[in-house]
DNA sequence: AAAGTCTTCAACCGCCGGCGA
DNA sequence: CTCGCCGGCGGTTGAAGACTT
């Protein structure tokens, strides 16, 4: 299908937008409303194309844009909508009033993206990367949550009075996933495919973890050991190693690297039983940590805001 | 103070899907 | 069914400002 470009090549105006540019769009729209992008420029005695004009409206001068930095909530939403929509900014936007696809898009390969990949988090997989892991990076994270209260330096490292949340299996970890055969077993469809969120799959033995089942569509079932469970995965024949990528990865859910309140959670196995997760205000996936209660439960909660319509993703 | 490097983000480009002729 | 138009999307670019040396 042969399109013509959109702009034409001779005498339509690239670049930056002037003052009275923006002006005489504001007061078209205004006055016609948008409809036809591509007589809209004529129109309004523009010398750009529709899609310039269309790409300065939706992204710049549109009234209902907000504008500014990215709260913390704002930035929280956008990691956990990437974690299930992957690079779907326009979906992401479109559950983040008053933004942009293309500012969320900015703000991710500028802001979070980096600070993912200093965690030692794949940006793309949420996953964890055992080569970009290091113990600073961790704890550099801190940084990228500090918005909370809470000394991530002195919990991560089991001050205070709790559990440390790096718990020194993970290092081993990283040494039994290089050197398991299990590597070759990976299940591929656990990954993250298509920027769909896919259940990890049962494991085998119960006394490690298993997913929740998923009784209510409006949650992301999230459960998945990480923390506290390796040493099963080491020791049980049985047990189903998380599944590794040729990369190296290991899926986490999101709210391993980010509680409700914006803590990097790594999560105690939660109990067998199908858990029911349901909350009139908000959705929390809790993981009933029986065994260890010394961690924070805010740490093993998570929380989906309400204006975040996880429905609509499933 | 100047030069070099890095970061940010507005804007562009090319592709795709929906829709009507 | 094919074709062409249009809107929309995601990836990429590059200018400008910020920061570092």
């Amino acid at each position: 299908m042969g399109r013509t470009p959109c702009c034409d090549k001779n005498g339509l105006k690239k670049g930056p937008w002037t003052p009275e540019e923006d002006q005489k769009l504001i007061d078209y729209i205004q006055t016609h409303g948008y409809g036809n992008w591509r007589t809209l420029p004529k129109n309004a005695g523009l010398q750009r194309c529709g899609k310039s004009c269309r790409l300065r409206w939706t992204n710049y001068l549109r009234p209902d844009i907000k504008r500014g930095r990215f709260s913390f909530e704002e930035e929280e939403a956008i990691i956990q909508l990437h974690s299930v929509l992957g690079n779907k900014w326009s979906a992401i936007a479109a559950r983040l009033p008053g933004r942009t696809d293309n500012e969320i898009k900015n703000y991710w390969n500028t802001n979070i993206r980096k600070r993912l990949l200093r965690m030692g988090i794949d940006p793309v997989t949420h996953s964890p990367r055992l080569d970009l892991l290091d113990l600073s990076s961790i704890l550099g994270c801190c940084s990228f949550y500090n918005q909370s209260q809470m000394n991530m330096s002195t919990r991560l490292l089991g001050g205070g009075g709790g559990q440390p949340l790096v718990n020194p299996e993970i290092l081993r970890l990283a040494t039994s996933i290089m050197s398991s055969p299990q590597r070759e077993n990976q299940n591929p469809d656990f990954l993250f495919h298509e920027n769909q969120y896919q259940q990890p799959p049962l494991m085998q033995n119960t006394n490690v973890a298993e997913p929740v089942m998923n009784n209510n569509p409006n949650v992301i079932i999230d459960q998945f050991p990480f923390n506290g469970c390796f040493t099963d995965w080491q020791n049980n024949a049985n047990a189903v190693l998380p599944y590794l990528t040729e990369d190296n990865y290991v899926p986490v859910p999101s709210n391993c690297y980010g509680g409700g309140n914006g803590e990097p959670s790594f999560r105690t196995p939660s109990s067998s039983s199908p858990t029911p997760l349901n909350s009139n205000n908000s959705t929390y996936i809790n993981s009933s940590s029986t065994e260890d209660e010394s961690y924070s439960s805010d740490i093993l909660k998570f929380e989906i805001p309400d204006f975040l319509d996880v429905n609509e993703f499933m």
